[in-house]
DNA sequence: CGAGGGTTTGATGATAGTCAAAGTGAGTGG
DNA sequence: CCACTCACTTTGACTATCATCAAACCCTCG
């Protein structure tokens, strides 16, 4: 059983613009099955010209790019609502691999059809645009705090982000998230050695300001962490779902 | 004396694709004029809305971030050709600011003609989130090497893609490019400090890389220096011009 | 109960940051 | 034309953050 479009759970939340019946239909159209994987799996890789896109439906994933010498680096988490191969669908190529963490559902789409999607709507057009400018902004950010902060100021800075985007996809329940990575994931994301992550969760811990445990995120004081990120708390405005 | 679209010097580069007669004239019409500044001058705050986007025409500069505690993070060199404050045009704010490295000039747009022109032209809109794409995918390249790559390797990988881009716009004259920028920026690019970068440079100088000096860069073994990187070399294909 | 994946902790060392000062070269003014 | 300044680069000495290595611990699972 396929979720249409018109009953998409992701649609309803108030983080998520509206459509007009017009997009949703054409985005109905376009879409053109659904995917679900278990944890692990791989869906697209770094360097292939994929014949689908994406968008996460449930679940929660990475992206990430190796090194020929096979250091990792996490570019982003991936939480529903995310629209995936972008990179694909524009270039024919993509820049970096996805992977599910979570199990995970996905809404696909055909790249063969995309730029017809694109032409047929300047609103959906515009809104993918949107979306591909929002992640350079958000990658101009992670790059500045990896290249500037240090382990603890980075950290900080990775928690709050990351719950501030749960907590507009309402996934924030009585302070906690579920976070169902492991720390080398987020040594990956901070270009931090496992150890040294572990060690810098501690002090975040100890400081009583953020615990991770057992797959889930809970922030005690979200101004300190910030005031240790050295960063600015913004409220979160609705983006466009694909 | 502004500069045509017609005559622009930058279109007749193979390294910049095509345009229809069509596409050519609704830019022309879009274009509202042309900024020409000192070195040194700021084009576009972070955080703030732009009323106008631009297109390098001329001359070398930088796009960065500043945190609160003043540290700088560069995101990325401004070449001739690159457009600038895609982000203000399609998400109302910067996420970075814009400076002139050399004296520069640069095509003016009007923000508010931005939405016009994108839903003018299909493929004109289709460039724009091809440009968006395609600066996603390199900062995520940045990020990569940021957070993975130590200083000998992070600086080498910086000078090959830097070598490569003004390569691919005819800025190579028997193995020396124009390269005006300071170690700092370099440093602030990488997030190294600046005594280290200039230490890591006189390594690349000793093992006869790549030399840095007097405003130029001269890449003595390209091959070499990519293995030190540890990076694959890839051939660049052209890209749209706004 | 043993195995394996992930987390935690301690010890040690290297890469990179900080501090300080000297060197270099272009530009300016007497 | 010669100081003098200023911005940038270079070098040396010292420090610290963070990486590496190693081992123990904790859970879940078969």
């Amino acid at each position: 059983m396929v979720t249409a479009c018109t009953s998409c759970p992701l649609r309803k939340q108030s983080f998520f613009q509206d459509m007009t019946q017009d997009e949703l239909e054409k985005t109905q159209r376009f879409k053109s099955g659904e995917l679900s994987v278990d944890p692990g799996t791989p869906i697209l890789m770094e360097g292939t010209n994929a014949p689908q896109l994406y968008t996460a439906l449930r679940g929660m994933g990475l992206r990430y790019k190796t090194l020929p010498d096979g250091s990792r680096q996490v570019i982003n988490l991936i939480f529903p609502g995310d629209f995936i191969g972008l990179q694909a669908g524009v270039l024919g190529e993509m820049g970096h691999s996805v992977e599910a963490t979570t199990h995970m559902t996905f809404c696909v789409f055909d790249r063969s059809d995309f730029f017809d999607f694109f032409r047929n709507s300047t609103a959906r057009a515009f809104d993918i645009t949107w979306l591909a400018a929002t992640e350079e902004h958000f990658l101009g950010d992670t790059l500045t705090t990896v290249g500037q902060r240090d382990a603890l100021s980075a950290l900080a800075w990775a928690l709050v982000r990351i719950f501030q985007r749960a907590d507009a996809l309402g996934m924030v329940q009585n302070g906690t998230m579920p976070f169902p990575y492991k720390q080398q994931d987020m040594a990956d994301a901070l270009g931090l050695s496992l150890v040294h992550t572990n060690k810098t969760l501690a002090r975040l811990r100890d400081r009583q300001l953020a615990v991770w445990d057992d797959k889930t995120l809970k922030i005690h004081d979200m101004a300190e962490l910030a005031a240790v990120a050295d960063m600015e708390l913004e409220e979160t405005s609705p983006r466009p779902l694909i």
